[in-house]
DNA sequence: CCCTAACTTAACCAACAGGTTAATTAACCT
DNA sequence: AGGTTAATTAACCTGTTGGTTAAGTTAGGG
């Protein structure tokens, strides 16, 4: 509900969110300037939501500059996701291990692939 | 909506199914041994419920033993949401950088790990 | 062959997510 | 002051999520 990890990874399972984030990750840039690619498929409030839904996850900080507002990433906000799928690179490292010992095992008595 | 990296996301994005997929990391376990810690808080068909969330996100796959399905975590699940978050390594450098490498050890060759 | 164990499916419900249009705020420009 | 630009807030609607209880399936055991 409202812990960190599942507001990030919530905001992070839409794929216009995600595009955002990639938008921003080649600099700053205004909620117009954000919002452009998306206004054939989307009005502004929708951006001006995914944006408040990306703030609240902390992926994402707006400043005010005149009448616009600018919009970065908040590189701490992707600390403890990625922290969290890290606890899984062992379980990925220890499949690998069986499928090698696996294919060990297959190539040493000469079996046919299954 | 139901692109791969979204329902991988979003199936991320509660505590009960990060939970299992703790709990899982620990090695294989039957639903009603998910669903122990749980069933305080919430009934079995609601376990069911998020085991096929994590299923379909591809994280956990289901093997039949008798009456008893067997749960497992899928490492490849886990790969492509990764990548994405690979993307702000800047962000969080230290934390993935050695998962960067060991990512990258997989996809070009089937290298034994160091 | 029924009985029980281990799950799943069905039907339903409240709450929330993601979108809309219309109205509102806020700052700048003559 | 009035108008324009930039963005947010409000009110609403619809589909999905996360939970419920009750009924259904499937395999093993006496």
């Amino acid at each position: 509900m409202p812990d960190q990890l599942s507001q990030t990874f919530a905001a992070l399972a839409d794929p216009t969110r995600r595009a955002m984030l990639t938008r921003l990750s080649a600099g700053t840039a205004s909620v117009s300037e954000i919002a452009e690619p998306f206004l054939k498929q989307m009005s502004l409030p929708a951006v001006t939501k995914h944006l408040k839904v990306l703030e609240r996850a902390g992926l994402v900080t707006k400043t005010r500059d005149a009448q616009r507002r600018l919009c970065d990433l908040k590189p701490e906000g992707f600390k403890e996701s990625v922290e969290f799928l890290e606890q899984y690179r062992q379980a990925c490292e220890e499949s690998l291990d069986r499928l090698g010992v696996y294919l060990e095992s297959v190539t040493k008595q000469n079996k046919p692939l299954p």
